[in-house]
DNA sequence: CCCTTATTGATACAAGGTATTGACAACGGC
DNA sequence: GCCGTTGTCAATACCTTGTATCAATAAGGG
């Protein structure tokens, strides 16, 4: 159980955990993502990574996403931001202004899909939700 | 005030109402969107309407999500879908099997919101909410 | 009816991602 | 420790969902 930022370690068990082989790529790919304590695009990431090509970036991102080591996260725009992966159930609170991205667990959310079930025909089967709100940063230092 | 399935003429309206020319294309595309009661892509949209550019289509959805018309929303999958938009303030049932979109209004997602600004630095600017769920007849039908 | 200006269609481009494929390398078996 | 299987790799082509550009056109106010 992962419960603080995750290690190099930590993310090679998660592939190791769904019968993934560890391999060169994906052991620059960990390392690269310890390295970045903010979100950050594929795109980014496929660029910092010289030796690995575009498609094991992208198809690495989708098993860690899957594996629970990675969220994937949509900005404002719809632009697709990757962040690790901290507790277990959370949500993501986006900063509209510079992107920032933490993650929030608050009883009300799990409340309110409980209240929504209730009322709703059929079978929950999942939800997306993101918060956008300036970040205390953005708000002392835009005007 | 709309408040139930809006018709080409409400469209229409929604679009003068924030100053742009009623043009053929957008005519057209204002009774292709009528005739269509379920959700769907834009290039769907696009290819049904012969006649009409591309970048006119796209360019059409977004100023009529601005203006309230029409809802973009999420699937599952990340692949984004339109749809019309029945009243003012509300979030999306998306049946994860077939693509239904419904609407629905909930108080529990309010009070969720509040509950959170409250706890939450800074302001809070927006959010994203979309419910996945099985739909009843997807659920009769599919095993 | 004319003039201004928003709008159009075509096209190129961008972001983000998947499918394909031949080459390669991990790792289990021995 | 070597070998074969098979997952994974890099490269590349392609797809989806748009946006930017720009010359040509048409809306609609006066």
């Amino acid at each position: 159980m992962v419960s603080s930022t995750p290690t190099q370690d930590d993310i090679i068990a998660a592939l190791e955990d769904r019968g993934c082989r560890i391999t060169q790529p994906r052991r620059e790919l960990a390392a690269a993502l310890t390295r970045r304590r903010d979100a950050f695009s594929a795109e980014d990431l496929a660029a910092e990574l010289d030796g690995v090509g575009r498609a094991t970036v992208y198809r690495s991102l989708r098993l860690l996403v899957d594996a629970g080591a990675l969220c994937k996260t949509t900005m404002p725009n719809g632009s697709p931001r990757y962040s690790l992966d901290n507790a277990r159930h959370h949500h993501h609170l986006v900063c509209a202004d510079c992107g920032r991205i933490d993650e929030f667990r608050h009883p009300s959310v799990e409340r309110m899909l409980r209240a929504m079930s209730a009322d709703i025909e059929g079978e929950l089967v999942g939800h997306r939700l993101e918060i956008y709100r300036r970040c205390g940063v953005c708000a002392e230092s835009g005007g």
